[in-house]
DNA sequence: TGTACATCAGTGAACGCGCGTTCACTGATGTAC
DNA sequence: TGTACATCAGTGAACGCGCGTTCACTGATGTAC
């Protein structure tokens, strides 16, 4: 939900009642509203992280196919529509603004998916620091791309699509 | 301050009190925040637009060292650790979780810019509707590596330095 | 030049509302004997 | 097995606060005569 309508647009009640609960209750299991949104954050980049990281146990040719595959997905239409984004696209321009606890666990989970992603994308003869380079880069083009085509979808759908389309273009080249 | 803050990060009363008033007449000059935040879009946009422009008229070499020293700008971190940052990367996140009117003046921005940096990429042999790709490629690596870089900036400076660095070797690689 | 009046940007108190948080309570659960 | 009691997650009224917006007003400005 704090991705869907960011920390400052869904309120403790609404949550509660989402759980099937009062608000009042809320803080027998969190200190703050802070602290819930720092953990959310949390449990958004562990699973996108271990998304990545099962992919990298993969070897080869099935690692490469099951990578163009997460990039096809990130960039599509599909994703786009999504109510709730990936945590980066959804909540990057929130994090600066927000309190040190978030921002730390943001810095981490942007971290560690660059790493994964580097892991994901090594190849026989490249070296780590260019694989990583290259996760960094690929990584920006897939948040710039998405971050661009859900901000105008609603307004311009025709120039939305071109930005997925373009972005995965480019990834895909800078993959190969 | 709405890109500093976010829409909902300021408020009518902080925004009169730094134009030097009270927050009563407010409502002599918009009809409402919405329309305010609209107008700012517009504005925020468009000198970013015309700067771009301005660049596109230059002919040549001047035009590819302007926009060479524009890419360092834009991923230097003195930009990165400035207050106010570019509409898409401080606003991209919000935009689509708004109303209609600041939604519509979101995406001709963006729209304006993809334009705007299609002739400022724009070469002799080159076909418009690449050039027209790469600006947007482009555009997603500046917005998408400037957004990570400053939503973990506090936490992990080295990594966001890190960022800015590896998304400017692949602009100037794209731009080539 | 001087007077009367309309205009309208700016003032500041007040409004209704939703927010995060607190707290006295309820009532189901599990343990001790 | 049955009873008494402690625990503690969940309840819902209440709080203080800041928000966007309204409105009766003030007072400077510019125009008409």
């Amino acid at each position: 939900m704090f991705r869907e309508k960011g920390f400052d647009g869904i309120g403790v009640a609404d949550l509660m009642r989402a759980a099937g609960m009062t608000h009042g209750g809320f803080y027998n299991h969190f200190a703050s509203k802070e602290e819930l949104e720092s953990a959310a954050c949390d449990l958004a980049f562990d699973k996108a992280v271990a998304n990545l990281t099962a992919m990298a146990t993969q070897s080869g040719a099935a690692r490469r196919t099951a990578f163009a595959a997460y990039v096809d997905r990130y960039l599509s239409p599909r994703m786009r529509d999504a109510a709730v984004a990936c945590p980066m696209v959804a909540l990057g321009g929130e994090a600066p603004r927000r309190g040190t606890a978030l921002r730390r666990r943001f810095a981490a989970g942007v971290r560690h998916y660059i790493v994964a992603l580097g892991e994901v994308m090594a190849r026989p003869g490249r070296k780590a620091a260019q694989a990583r380079e290259q996760a960094i880069v690929t990584l920006a083009l897939l948040v710039g791309g998405l971050l661009l085509a859900r901000g105008i979808k609603e307004a311009d759908l025709a120039l939305s699509d071109e930005i997925l389309a373009s972005v995965q273009n480019a990834v895909s080249g800078h993959a190969r």
